[in-house]
DNA sequence: AAGGATCTCAACCGCAACAAC
DNA sequence: TGTTGTTGCGGTTGAGATCCT
């Protein structure tokens, strides 16, 4: 949202701000087509409007589909108060011990509360707290030590990666023992998170790739590249109508391998470019179906076409059901009732489907 | 009900690190 | 070894949402 910068020279006359439904399902089909090994090329050959760079960033904090959505739960904030005790601004870092969740998310609960929280509790316990204005979670946190921030600002002298591909631990391993170290002294709640701290310490210091990765990142991507796409090559992304034929790319032929963590990372490794992309095998199928599913419910493509309107009927109790209530058509539902509902300005109908149908791009 | 104040969070930016040549 | 291109990170911003008066 044009913040006071100029912008680059490279984004004049691309799109910036808010995503539209369109956007969001042009960027979701075509990475789950081709996967996202360039993101600098994946706009263009998208036939999106965006830089890569807002590409990149709006798969992984919003699209992508290990996200976690809602509030933090009790213990992700109380391993985000812990860890953030540990290792200060790292967000990247921090996100990969908190499954789901991305940097910028935690970034902004950070900022938004856990910070003033901590330094309440750390200051005044006795004056009761800070006082959150909105949907702030209550919490009884145990008063950590005030932050050392031992980086906080300052920058990258410390290793940056905790990403898949990543083989080069053993440059690393100053700061990996010291992290090691230190982490191995603090208590991190990991009731529900599904990890435990010795993959907490291997995600943290970059011994191997997160089985809970902070994103699916095009370095991961690199490592077991999804589906290589010639930088000038006109795409031969299929027609795309909204209903039927995104359904068929997500469901089926040419559904292009993640990486390995991502949740449909069953599948195989996409070999050659996407447009040969091969028939799933059973396993693969296995492997991504639970979120093609996900997904497709989130789309409110779910089940028979013909369903769509009878799912928005109420219920007996009268209530209708949020993934299929909003609007009648899918990207709306999709954007309304899944993730976060931000892109519920944008535009709907005829226009979603028209721009859908013209994924095909050229140079 | 209206208007102002405050909060949230998606998206932007620049820069550093990394990779490829 | 140096240069160039790409990606990842952390800080910042502001529109929209929510709360308060």
């Amino acid at each position: 949202m044009g913040k006071g910068r100029a912008p680059c020279c490279a984004k004049v006359g691309l799109n910036r701000g808010s995503w539209t439904p369109e956007e969001d399902m042009r960027l979701i089909a075509y990475i789950h087509k081709y996967g996202h090994a360039n993101w600098r090329a994946l706009p263009k050959q998208a036939g999106l409007l965006r830089c890569g760079k807002s590409c990149r960033l709006r798969w992984i904090n919003y699209l992508r589909p290990d996200l976690k959505r809602g509030n933090f739960t009790v213990e992700e904030e109380e391993t985000l108060i812990k860890l953030h005790n540990m290792l200060g601004n790292k967000w990247s870092k921090i996100a990969a011990c908190l499954p789901g969740r991305t940097d910028n998310e935690i970034k902004n609960v950070w900022n938004t509360h856990l910070k003033k929280r901590v330094a309440a509790s750390a200051g005044e316990q006795k004056k009761g707290g800070a006082k959150g204005k909105k949907k702030t979670t209550c919490v009884d946190v145990p008063a950590p030590a005030p932050s050392p921030s031992p980086s906080s600002s300052t920058t990258t002298t410390t290793t940056t990666t905790t990403n898949c591909s990543s083989g080069e631990s053993g440059e690393q391993s100053n700061t990996s023992n010291e992290l090691e170290f230190e982490l191995d002294k603090i208590e991190i709640p990991m009731l529900d998170l599904g990890f435990d701290l010795d993959m907490l310490l291997d995600t943290v210091t970059n011994t191997h790739c997160p089985v809970i990765s902070s994103a699916p990142t095009s370095t991961c991507s690199s490592a077991s590249p999804p589906c290589v796409v010639d930088d000038d090559t006109l795409l031969d992304l299929p027609e795309i109508d909204i209903v039927p034929e995104l359904w068929s790319i997500m469901d089926g032929e040419g559904a292009c391998a993640e990486t390995a963590q991502a949740p449909w990372s069953n599948a195989a490794p996409c070999h050659g470019n996407g447009t040969e992309a091969s028939a799933a095998t059973a396993d693969d199928e296995d492997g991504k179906e639970w979120w093609l599913e996900d997904l497709e419910k989130e789309l409110g493509l779910w089940g028979p076409i013909d369903d769509y309107q009878h799912q928005q009927q109420p219920d007996p109790q009268g209530r209708v059901d949020p993934l299929s209530a909003s609007v009648d058509d899918p990207v709306s539902c999709y954007f309304q009732a899944g993730p976060a509902g931000a892109a519920t300005s944008a535009v709907q109908g005829p226009e979603a489907s028209a721009v859908l149908t013209d994924i095909p791009v050229g140079p």
